[in-house]
DNA sequence: ATCTGAATTGGTAGCGCTGTCATTGTGATT
DNA sequence: AATCACAATGACAGCGCTACCAATTCAGAT
């Protein structure tokens, strides 16, 4: 080893009087030598501090450590908290992070699971269940282990960790017709729409339909009033309470008989707890209001604010461990796991016993 | 090329007519070759589809397109936007990013710099300048660019990227002066302390004793409840504004004539504003709240909620951009840059001329 | 005693690219 | 015409590691 260069398995070899592939296979794959040949290629590697070169060892053996993972907005905090998970679950691992941002734009998600392909991956993790054509085709063939995450569906590419985004929207408005709310309408925007947004939508209507409570009216999605050609998501906007104040106006102007609301998501769910303030309506007696994700930011508001608690941490952790346990050989059996959602009753939702239906309605 | 594998620079050499090597430079330093070949290098490249083994280029060069970032945490919204930054200012260069998440951890921090200066990365950029003094001598000695990002300092490893700290934190106080507040306490969580927290709160105490209103017992620092070692930040905890809650009662409980708060950041703030909505406290007539970093969350409160824009998106873009010409030869000559901030000014503030500052000191 | 096969170790040959030379050709200089 | 400088291209070797195959050892079977 010469002084200005770091150790290469060439010095721990000499250190541990073997070749170098034999202190490789000892390092790599320590079950088949011998435990004194072992413990004399430990023994020089810690000796010396050696750290395999990974760029070498990618290229020697076109299998490599990165796990790209492919987020579609590192705006919104639900990713920041996907992101956490995965992270965290790659710490103790031999994987690194290779992280693309594809900003809601199919065609940049195409481009960048072709890219990420390309350094042949020890696995993918991509966000969502929907896919391009293509996208799904690359992933299929890729080699490699491939997690979706976030949504859930029966035909995944290979594995996918995440919850059912209808049952959790049926779960809530359940919930909310649960506390005597009847004119429960959906806020929505859709500058904002994916996949995953239509299917909590979905759940709701569902779970007014079967209650025989489903109005068409109930539902407010707000259109991006930008008239350019992307969605305000691809450029990098993000939602803010403010989204939703004008339109809890536009639905109460719309349908006045509307005694709660389902905020697609939870910074929504304080812009429209901000404008009931505003208007001198009482949470949860005139209006129910009701968030999505439980994220930090809603925890402190007066009346607290219910919402749904998803699973985001927990899917980025969980989808790392599927991956490297199918890259370890022992895979789950369950390619669909499921990691549900749970309704966080706060006060914003808690008109139980408190005010007859009918007062409510009354309202307007 | 065999049909089974992705074309080499080998392959490109045999339909330019030329050898590998002069392909290579076709390709990484056109300049130096004839526009003939030049052309037939790049036609070749494109009729091929070749992309250079990324893996391979940084063995044989030791020198890689890898820009390594650590930021503290991922769960702050803080952090999205840099690395928004980041990454939409890294898209259209041949850089790739590598991610470490500190934790707040100095000890994880010299652990992923040494980590990341394994792979001889092209650029690094951190944050925060209060490395640790081995964190410090890694970088200096990095033989690559070093950019530290979010606050400055006189006296920067490389080049720093970010504003003030004691100015942004001094520039709201002095808002809060010029808007008739007097009694202007600070909420501050100690659980969450860091060099950058510390330097608003000396801005804000500056701006106070200039103005003879410093009182000690203004300062409200809430102390984590939690016994254990590890601070909440080290735990991944996040700021809520439900921390603020018991934070202002205290304050006001501490000192009942205080008539502003400036919070450490938006989520306080928040906080701040629904604890006044619960005590019926008139914003900003009673209480003015102001909070740190302008961020999505309190866009749509009620009353709108004044805080301190600060440049997030930017300074991750403009690390990268920073780094980008100091790898290409062409650095700013200036390696501190300043990207400033600015008071967000809204209602819950804007007590100018609507109410004698005399009055609102003699509420409790 | 010979054979068989498993367990263990070593040797060779690259992976795809670029650093460092050496070589060629061209026009300018003396 | 001889010399030089410089631009353009090529050859060689090697970055650090591992796939692949060969060699060795040794226990147990024949």
């Amino acid at each position: 080893m010469r002084a200005d260069r770091r150790p290469t398995l060439t010095d721990v070899a000499r250190l541990a009087h073997c070749s170098p592939i034999t202190a490789s296979r000892a390092i790599n794959t320590p079950g088949i030598v011998s435990v004194d040949l072992r413990e004399r290629v430990m023994a020089a590697v810690e000796h010396l501090g050696y750290r395999p070169n990974l760029n070498a060892r990618a290229l020697a053996s076109t299998r490599t450590h990165v796990v790209g993972v492919i987020v579609p907005s590192l705006a919104q905090h639900i990713f920041s908290d996907v992101l956490r998970g995965v992270y965290d679950a790659v710490q103790p691992t031999p994987l690194r992070v290779h992280l693309g941002n594809t900003h809601y734009d199919p065609a940049e998600e195409e481009r960048l699971i072709g890219e990420f392909l390309r350094h042949k991956p020890a696995a993918m993790i991509v966000s969502g269940i929907d896919q391009s054509p293509l996208a799904r085709s690359m992933l299929a063939d890729a080699g490699c282990p491939v997690v979706q995450m976030m949504d859930l569906t029966g035909d995944p590419i290979d594995r996918v960790v995440g919850f059912s985004h209808v049952d959790a929207g049926y779960k809530m408005t359940r919930h909310l017709i649960d506390q005597g709310y009847r004119r429960i309408g959906y806020l929505f925007l859709v500058g904002w729409m994916n996949t995953r947004s239509v299917g909590r939508l979905q759940g709701w209507q569902r779970a007014l339909e079967e209650a025989g409570l489903y109005d068409p009216s109930l539902l407010m999605t707000r259109t991006s009033k930008d008239p350019e050609g992307q969605s305000r998501q691809q450029r990098g906007e993000v939602i803010t309470p403010l989204h939703a104040r004008a339109g809890l106006r536009e639905l109460l102007a719309m349908t006045p008989r509307v005694d709660a609301v389902f905020c697609n998501n939870d910074p929504l769910a304080l812009g429209v707890l901000f404008e009931a303030i505003a208007q001198g309506l009482r949470v949860p007696e005139d209006l129910g209001i009701a968030g999505f994700n439980d994220s930090d930011m809603i925890l402190g508001a007066h009346p607290s604010l219910t919402s749904l608690r998803t699973p985001r941490y927990e899917i980025g952790f969980r989808a790392v461990e599927e991956a490297l346990a199918v890259i370890q050989g022992q895979p789950n059996p369950e390619p669909i796991i499921d990691l549900g959602t749970e309704v966080s009753f706060r006060k914003s939702t808690d008109r139980c016993g408190r005010l007859p239906m009918d007062e409510a309605v009354g309202r307007t």
